[in-house]
This record gives C-alpha cells, sequence and structure tokens, in this order.
DNA sequence: GTCTATAACTCGATAGAC
DNA sequence: GTCTATCGAGTTATAGAC
C-alpha cells in the first residue's frame, strides 16, 4: 500500500468535512487543520475551494463505482439490491448525524446554485443506473428505471427523518420494510432460474 | 388588514430566503436588500441572526399548525392525509427548485451542530402527530406514528430525488404511489363508519 | 421615544506574494 | 511555509427623522 500524497489527504479530509460541517460552511482552514498542513500550501494543488469540490465529486463517483463492483460479486440480483438496502445499516450512526452524503451535498449545492450540482446529482445515476440493471434482470425490465429511482427516493426519505430525530428504530424497520417490499414485487418473472 | 410591521416583513423575506438559499448562505445584506432596508436597522428588531432564524421556526410552526387546521374541515380522515400527500403537487415548483423547506434547514442545522436544530425537527413532529391522528381514526392505531413517519419519510425522498434531478414525472408518480398505498393499507376497521 | 440610516469595528474567509 | 492583502460577514455605535 502506498503512502498517500498530500492531495490523496487533501482530498480525504475535504471528503468528510464537507459531509460532515457542509461545503460552505467548511473552511480552507478548516481542511488544512485536518490534514496538518499550512494554507499557503494548498494553492499548489488546488486552485479554489471549487476545485476541491470537484476533485471531492470524482472520488465519490470512483468509490461509488468501486463499491457498485464489489456487490456484483452476488450472483442474484435480488441480494446485489440487499446490498444497496443495507448499506444504510452499515452506515447508520454517520446517517443519523448527517444525513446521507449524496443527498445532501446535492441539496446543498441546488441551494447555492452551484454549477457542481449536476455533478454531484450524477452519483444518484450511477445508482439508479445500477440499481435498473439488477431490477431488469429480475424481470422488471419496463419499469426498471422507475423502480430504481422509488428505492432511491426511499432511502433518501430514511435518511433525511433518521438525521432529524435521530431515530435509530425508524432506520431499521424502514430498511425491513423496504426488503419486503423488494421480496413482494410483482410480476416476477426473471430471464434465468 | 393592517399593513405589516417591518419585523413581519423581515421574517417573510428571512423565511423565504432560508429556504431558497440556506440559513448560513443567506446574509444580512440579502434580507436587508429584500425588505428595503438597511443593514444596522435589524438590530432595533432582532438581537442577532439566529433571532431570525428562532423567529422564522416559529412563523412556520404557527403556518403549519394553521394549515392542518384548515385540512381538518374534511371530515373524513382519509382525506385529510390526501390533503398532506396532495401538498407536494402544490407546492410542485418550489420544491423541485429548493426541495422540502423542513427537510432541507433541519439538515442544514443539523450539520452546523446548530441549537435550533430540535426545535426545526419539531416541525416535523407537528405532522407527525397531526397524520398519527388521521391513522388512528382510520383503524390504525397501535401503528398510527409508525405509518406517521414512513409517510412523511416517503414524503422526503421524493422531495429530495425530484430537486436532485429536477424531474417533475417522479414527484407526480410517486404521489400517485402513495395515494394507492393508503388506500391499500390492511387491516381498514375505522371506528366510525 | 420609536424607528431608521450611516459608518465603523471585529473577525475570519479566500486569495496570493514572497 | 509565512505573511499580508482584500473582501464580506455579523455586529455595534451614533445620530438623524417621524
Amino acid at each position: 500500500m502506498p503512502k498517500p500524497t498530500t492531495r490523496d489527504m487533501i482530498e480525504e479530509k475535504a471528503d468528510d468535512l464537507f459531509y460532515e460541517t457542509g461545503f460552505e460552511a467548511t473552511s480552507f482552514a478548516d481542511i488544512a487543520k485536518a490534514v496538518g498542513i499550512s494554507r499557503g500550501n494548498f494553492y499548489h494543488h488546488f486552485k479554489s475551494k471549487d476545485d476541491i469540490l470537484d476533485a471531492v465529486i470524482d472520488r465519490r463517483m470512483a468509490k461509488t463505482k468501486a463499491m457498485l463492483t464489489t456487490w456484483e460479486e452476488d450472483a442474484a440480483p435480488r441480494d446485489r439490491i440487499v446490498s444497496f438496502i443495507r448499506l444504510m445499516i452499515a452506515n447508520k450512526a454517520k446517517i443519523m448525524a448527517y444525513g446521507c452524503p449524496v443527498g445532501t451535498l446535492t441539496t446543498e449545492l441546488t441551494k447555492l446554485d452551484h454549477d457542481a450540482h449536476s455533478r454531484a446529482a450524477d452519483i444518484f445515476g450511477l445508482f439508479q443506473d445500477w440499481l435498473a440493471q439488477q431490477f431488469a434482470a429480475l424481470g422488471h425490465g419496463a419499469r426498471a428505471q422507475k423502480l430504481a429511482l422509488h428505492l432511491l427516493g426511499r432511502s433518501q426519505g430514511v435518511a433525511v427523518m433518521a438525521s432529524a430525530f435521530k431515530d435509530e428504530e425508524m432506520l431499521t424497520s424502514e430498511v425491513a420494510a423496504l426488503e419486503t417490499w423488494l421480496d413482494q414485487l410483482e410480476p416476477l418473472s426473471p430471464v434465468k432460474g
């Protein structure tokens, strides 16, 4: 494992801080302090705060793609979708504290009327397309994209409410409801098996 | 109708701006410009920016209570719940542009670790309790609060996705799905009728 | 006295020169 | 890596207008 570069460190800490305290509320000084470098050193790596945001979005896109690829190790599309649903359980503590990283960033960028908004929304697009593939494999071809969007929305709702009320019970019971929903979808006519 | 006071005007414009551009991103200069008064003049009406936030939350609580009371003119609990669901249709344009006013504010205040976060979440509490009353009247007493939270979450998810993708079709079809969900809830054993 | 406008202060932000 | 410039934020002080 190679030693992380300064640029990697900046991206990683900026990613965390944008998630935990928001993009606008995070200052260069905050990131510099977290990384342990001086502020001037930033300009060797990033020209502006927007440049860091671009890098953070690229980083999240790459990590999302890698995660989706990992989930494809499950042969059954149904189990792949369950992996997505249970991501909320795996990230329970952070979701209750800060909400969903994708949803809260796109929401903030929408209000700021920021150019990067559509690129942040593209992360949702990655999830949607991947989920739609799984629903199509389950035999829901015609409405695969719609089901994917529905599932994404349900997940976002859980994240918003769980962080608003700091309610773990709500999160776990809604995750269970989503798995029930998945297994009761009709008609179920998979292409194979 | 009495002429609105300067204080009323400040609250109204601050409410709009907090919704459209976010609490932190809205400056006193922005509000002053919208109201048409000077910056310094604020401090005869509010001690600080947090004071304005408190007033805005109070204002939203009051408006929410008034709206819920209006919906109670429908005698049938089912129709009252439909009024809630269709609020997303009535506010379609704003939701696609800025998301849900309650959800986005609580999300922002969570990340800012702001004291007013719990008061903002109380607005969700108003909706939840009111919806739970309607579900109880429909005969779902034991799980009325849970159903209310579920419906709130579904609504939040729709708002997040619709604003992320600027997708009106998603909003309208999910609203229709919610009405179907409502009418297929089991068991249906209303106390009266 | 209540409301309002002007100006100045403090602080922390981005940005950049050395 | 330090040090400074510049800008805009929230805030305060003071003085004029109704």
